[in-house]
DNA sequence: TCTTGACTGAGAGTTACTCTCAGGATTTAT
DNA sequence: ATAAATCCTGAGAGTAACTCTCAGTCAAGA
């Protein structure tokens, strides 16, 4: 069994956020020891992996909470856990790939700056130079 | 030269959102017609796709406005512009390995979906069966 | 003329944190 | 033994980045 500090560095959210999550009902199954410290046995462990998994490829913690829902309800949910899942992976994907796009952008825009100081100070794309063009400034 | 709507449709944000943006001041360098109306250059779009792809790798926008106001101080600030982009590329990196190992977390368990789905009903990985496990719920 | 699309500023609402506060219990150091 | 450090609690304020609505203006096109 895990206090929320362990947990926290095991899965690498901060405490604040597991508590976070906690009262959102994320963790429904958490029992508590004496004086009411959150216990987190490997199930519950498991479930906060999965939380941080579908909380980092997007889904929000309103469509979380529906999901460990069904979890709840046992084994009668099954297909539509799946399709819920099915989506969201999916739907991962597709983000995945723009991100990478996005990072591509990004590290071509570092080779130009890499080429400008090799060469000493050249003309770079994205750093305007022409003055000329702006009409209005605030 | 494009107006808002067109500016959104190319990068694939809100007009809202260019607004918003471009009220923070992330595009310095708009010119407006007689009409007031906001006129994006090619360069301009450019600006646009570069702060779309900050923001997708996570800079915020305190940051991209940093950023941006360097590229208007010309060439005197390549050298800072190109450490900014350097930490930006990595960290961006970094996020995207993370993105991807969460997205195969989930991918996996969509593998277990699936076997159950195959096997009619099988016990479920993350799909809490042991009721016995439940000590207090609110 | 009337719809469409652009603009403005102000401001409310939302999501997901993120932090601070006040307080209580337990462990560790002196 | 007492004090400090470290854990925890709940309540609630603050923040970032949208996201949308409202109210009102202006101008071009069918």
């Amino acid at each position: 069994m895990y206090t929320i500090q362990k947990v926290a560095e095991i899965v690498q959210l901060s405490p604040h956020t597991v508590r976070f999550y906690a009262k959102k009902g994320l963790f429904p199954r958490i029992t508590r020891d004496q004086h009411n410290v959150r216990l987190f046995s490997n199930k519950d462990l498991e479930y906060v992996e999965i939380v941080k998994a579908l909380r980092t490829t997007g889904m929000s913690l309103r469509d979380i909470k529906k999901y460990i829902d069904l979890c709840e309800q046992g084994e009668a949910t099954v297909e539509q856990r799946y399709q819920i899942m099915k989506a969201e992976v999916d739907k991962s994907a597709a983000k995945l790939a723009e991100s990478h796009r996005q990072h591509e952008l990004l590290a071509e825009k570092l080779k130009y700056y890499q080429q400008a100081r090799l060469k000493g100070e050249k003309q770079i794309m994205w750093a305007p130079q022409h003055r000329w063009t702006v009409f209005n400034e605030d």
